[in-house]
DNA sequence: CCCATACCTGGGAGCGCTACCACCACAAGC
DNA sequence: GCTTGTGGTGGTAGCGCTCCCAGGTATGGG
């Protein structure tokens, strides 16, 4: 009489089926060691024939490190909740885990609390992806497992990063602006903690300088309501303004929807113009101009990095081109 | 000479440092069983002092279940990139684990093998999600392990399930066009094999029949492109169209796009009408009328379910509200 | 013919943790 | 006084898997 008759069938049931050792079978299952033809094929066939899925927990366990990738997205609710581009990332992990065949964890890791070290801490996980964070997050990563972390959104030393060049992106943006007669543009900014927030900004005040501009910077979230917010703030504090850029496209979205509430035509009286060319941005109307952001790249080459499957430069800055829609 | 000069402090490590064996120790740490205040109190501190975390893989592999739960995600890639819905469910998903104190895994599932089995094979997970499956799927989970799965989109007998009431949803968005004097309506579909995109294209057959009215269906895929194919056909096979019901948001919004972009005012010559009440459909020019679907609350029942946190009744159906805006 | 060099195999230990059980002290009851 | 508890404790046995190593059987050379 066994104590648990329902129970998942193991490594010992398959060799024992197929009439060899366990360590046998592990070697045939694990594809790490010799083993004969015949006991190959045996041990597969009975494998097939039980159902036998090898126990993740005992292979993380006795391994030291797991098959699955976490991606932590640092940032306030509303912003993991609403932002698009988000939601582009995720999905690209999902997928390019698929296609590793290893699994995905998704950890939303509130702003104030990064606590990176914990995530490592969980030897079922092989790697981490952190989306949005800054570099003393990183550096509070212990250098042992520093090869296990890279780093989306932020041009990190500590660990290998990947990101848009969001600072070139957005001055292509801008020079568009400036370029079909905007002069009095305004900018809505996302969460000033956020490197990747920064280098537009920077842009965006580098060419203001250049040019002789006023600066008009209102700050936002990365959310369509923040810009949306932002829109008032900047109708209300300059009703001059020709141009507004948003720092990524869900802000320009809420700034669209806000001026053509509060009557203002786009693009005739108000250019609007985004980052991230997310699938929204082609559906509005107008189109939104906007900067291309390759997500799906960034994150399949940051999970192939922490995963151990290709080579990586340390740093890897990918390009971003200009989308001319009808908003700008 | 220690092998591993540095290994992660393990439970054996905090025993000795608070001077109890490891039974104490586990105890206090996982809370499960008697012990003294001042052992207590001398494990927490030397746990604190020492940083201790305890090893998920070894605890699941002792415990036979484990302290994730995975949301697995049916569809084709395009969907799953493209729809904002799954946007809303999976970072639903992140946060209601996230107060659970669980993790979340993210799978996405090739609508063509549903293998829904061998996600509960890995004692990691402690419950599996399902988004947008079939009963067939369903019944492939054997019944041992029946209580650690939800569906959400379906309304199974099989294992415990949450969705929106969209048939009644439907019927809402199809009674407020044909109230407000729209007669030639045409429906955009979603994947036909799909249980909750059949109920939709049921109520608008329902609606259609009773008031006498042709029936004007085209087949989409959840997705805004297909939205945009499938506006179209409509314009191509029934140009007297005056409204036209997209099953999604995002259909509904590929739809408004493809209609501007062909000349047809929104909601003058047709209106437009979706399901879900995205973000994105409070955005567009007009605004998108459609109906609510509370995926927070779904996901999050579901996920409470899968972890027996809550209990539920075998069937929950969430009621869907009319969102009157601009387009119809 | 015997020994060397492969290749293959199975036993055993152990990854870090918790469940179970036996044990000890001490308190309360007859 | 002895029994019957009771709360606290530590040893031990695994969970399912992979590694290491000793031992085995075929094949080659001397």
């Amino acid at each position: 009489m066994r104590r648990r008759p329902e129970r998942q069938t193991r490594l010992e049931d398959v060799a024992k089926a197929a009439g060899v050792s366990r360590s046998t079978a592990s070697r045939v299952i694990s594809g790490s060691g010799p083993a004969s033809p015949t006991a190959r094929e045996r041990v597969h066939s009975a494998a097939r024939l039980l159902g036998y899925r090898p126990d993740q927990a005992a292979r993380s366990l006795v391994n030291g490190s797991g098959f699955r990738v976490t991606l932590a997205v640092v940032g306030t609710t509303a912003q993991v909740l609403d932002d698009p581009y988000v939601h582009r990332a995720v999905a690209a992990a999902a997928l390019t885990a698929t296609s590793y065949d290893v699994g995905v964890s998704l950890q939303w890791v509130p702003r104030d609390a990064p606590r990176l070290d914990r995530l490592l801490a969980d030897r079922t996980v092989r790697g981490v992806v952190v989306l949005n964070t800054t570099e003393a997050a990183l550096r509070s990563v212990p250098p042992t497992v520093r090869g296990r972390v890279a780093s989306v959104g932020i041009g990190s030393r500590t660990v290998p990063s990947f990101d848009v060049d969001n600072g070139g992106g957005a001055a292509a943006v801008l020079r568009h602006l400036y370029a079909t007669g905007r002069r009095r543009i305004a900018m809505v900014t996302g969460p000033a903690w956020l490197p990747c927030a920064q280098r537009p900004v920077k842009a965006y005040r580098d060419l203001m300088r250049a040019a002789g501009l006023p600066v008009r910077l209102v700050s936002g979230d990365f959310t369509a309501a923040g810009g949306r917010r932002a829109a008032g703030t900047i109708l209300a504090r300059w009703p001059e303004v020709d141009a507004v850029f948003g720092i990524n496209d869900a802000a320009a979205l809420g700034v669209l929807a806000a001026l053509r509430a509060a009557g203002r035509q786009v693009p005739e009286d108000v250019a609007v113009a985004g980052f991230d060319d997310v699938e929204a941005a082609g559906l509005s109307d107008p189109g939104l101009t906007t900067a291309t952001n390759p997500v799906e790249q960034i994150i399949s080459s940051a999970v192939g990095a922490v995963l151990g499957e290709t080579w990586v430069p340390p740093t890897t800055v990918f390009p971003s081109a200009l989308v001319r829609r009808a908003s700008a």
